[in-house]
DNA sequence: CGCGGTTTTGAAAAGGATCAAGGGAAGTGG
DNA sequence: CCACTTCCCTTGATCCTTTTCAAAACCGCG
């Protein structure tokens, strides 16, 4: 009885975009505005690569907006294992959705610049405005919605569609700045390892793999070259599964 | 301003160790009454064990309150791989954090109480009460705070860390209630394993070896005896290193 | 140009998954 | 109340993916 249907399998389908184009009701837009306004009244700080910004534990006084550049979220666990549990992108907030302590440490990949507001006046200052609960909830949504994803990704999904996976996403986000099939990956591949529960050297040889498989190439340790972007979503293996066969076709050197 | 209390567990407080110490301003009190109001007007529904009360995708016009029973909220993904994303018990909203579809498909794994309210009568009647974001952020926090912890079990921790964690954590919760040292499982040895990022041979075989070091002790098929809860909980992972090696010493036949 | 850290590659080992069968409890019908 | 069916759970044996350990290659950098 809780045996999967094809009912269901169908149903869902749709991916995660879920919320990319998620309601834009006006008091969202008004939200947003005043968002961006708060932000702009502090001065954006620059934030080296490798610094953090913020711990795990520490009282969530502030909340931080990405202005440029990448952040790592992680936790530690018991005997230094590290889990990543989300990048984080310019425009992204950080913090937003948490009351009471940070619940990770921020850490810059790459130098970022980024605005601080303090909790205090973001509560003030945003949260009368629409309160209807839309605006306040769209951050945390996202983050919800994410985090189900990374957990579908890390109880069912094997090496090569993890990493397919997180390329694909990757790549999305970059389309949506509009340019050619290079991609920058600016983290490390302890990085990538950790936020995919691999380990490194997996890592390695999965992208090396792929590479042999004419799907992306590296050029360099922070450019991917997406040679066959279908291929790869289709890897990833939460895409629809119909084309999987003339994927390998093409695929295979 | 948001210092924590000890007194006053309303309902939407016991759950879920994270928060149990989070904040208990006048607003979010007011707010918890407003909103169990709010569900008492709707009559409690049945639902039997195996039935599910929304559907991943579908839009989410209700939310729900589990007054009684356990429900599984899961996605399936590609080929009917299922996985379950967290279980809900008695107190516990379902939905509140959500816009738009729903995220998960929910199901009861026993026969459940709820309750029922439109999305369009919880935002109207409860978001405008304390509008700080407080009280609203609440169901969401302890969803991603969950939501974390499962992706550190899944990305780092081994069979056994992974089934201590689980059986921890429903021991955990049970405390609560008061009771001696026999843990109701209500769920099937597939649902674990979904959970876990497991097969349900992986989960047989560990509790098999978890008894044999008398740590717990199954008794039919939905009750364990727990023997060793220091060790169980050394065992899941998460803790302080420190009485590592006192625990296996005590639990080794 | 050599040096330190990162990444790749290789070989061996381990932990789970998979495949296959057997056991047991709950429910059904006689 | 007992035989029978069924479903769920356990156990066993083998296979496979990923980890682990080790060393070599690469690359940016002083």
């Amino acid at each position: 009885m809780c045996r999967p249907t094809t009912r269901n399998t169908t149903m869902l389908m749709q991916k995660n975009q879920v919320f990319q184009h998620a309601e834009m009701t006006e008091e969202t837009i008004h939200a947003g505005q005043s968002l961006s306004a708060l932000f702009l009244t502090s001065a954006t700080e620059l934030v080296p690569a490798g610094r953090a910004v913020c711990w795990e534990g520490d009282e969530a006084k502030h909340l931080f907006q990405l202005v440029e550049g990448v952040i790592r979220l992680y936790r530690i666990v018991g005997d230094g294992r590290r889990v990543i549990t989300a990048f984080q992108f310019a425009g992204d907030l950080i913090g937003a959705s948490l009351q009471g302590d940070f619940l990770f440490t921020a850490e810059a990949v790459t130098e970022c610049k980024i605005r601080r507001v303090s909790r205090k006046s973001f509560d003030d200052e945003v949260a009368p405005v629409g309160c209807s609960s839309h605006r306040i909830h769209l951050p945390a949504l996202r983050e919800t919605a994410a985090a189900q994803e990374q957990m579908v990704l890390l109880s069912k999904k094997n090496a090569e569609e993890r990493l397919c996976s997180f390329i694909a996403k990757l790549a999305s986000r970059r389309n949506l700045q509009a340019r050619q099939s290079v991609l920058r990956v600016p983290m490390s591949r302890q990085d990538i390892a950790d936020h995919l529960g691999l380990t490194i050297e997996t890592v390695s040889r999965t992208l090396t793999k792929l590479a042999s498989r004419n799907v992306v190439i590296p050029e360099g340790r922070h450019d991917l070259r997406i040679v066959n972007l279908a291929c790869l979503t289709q890897l990833s293996g939460d895409a629809d599964d119909f084309l999987e066969e003339s994927c390998h076709r093409v695929s295979l050197h």
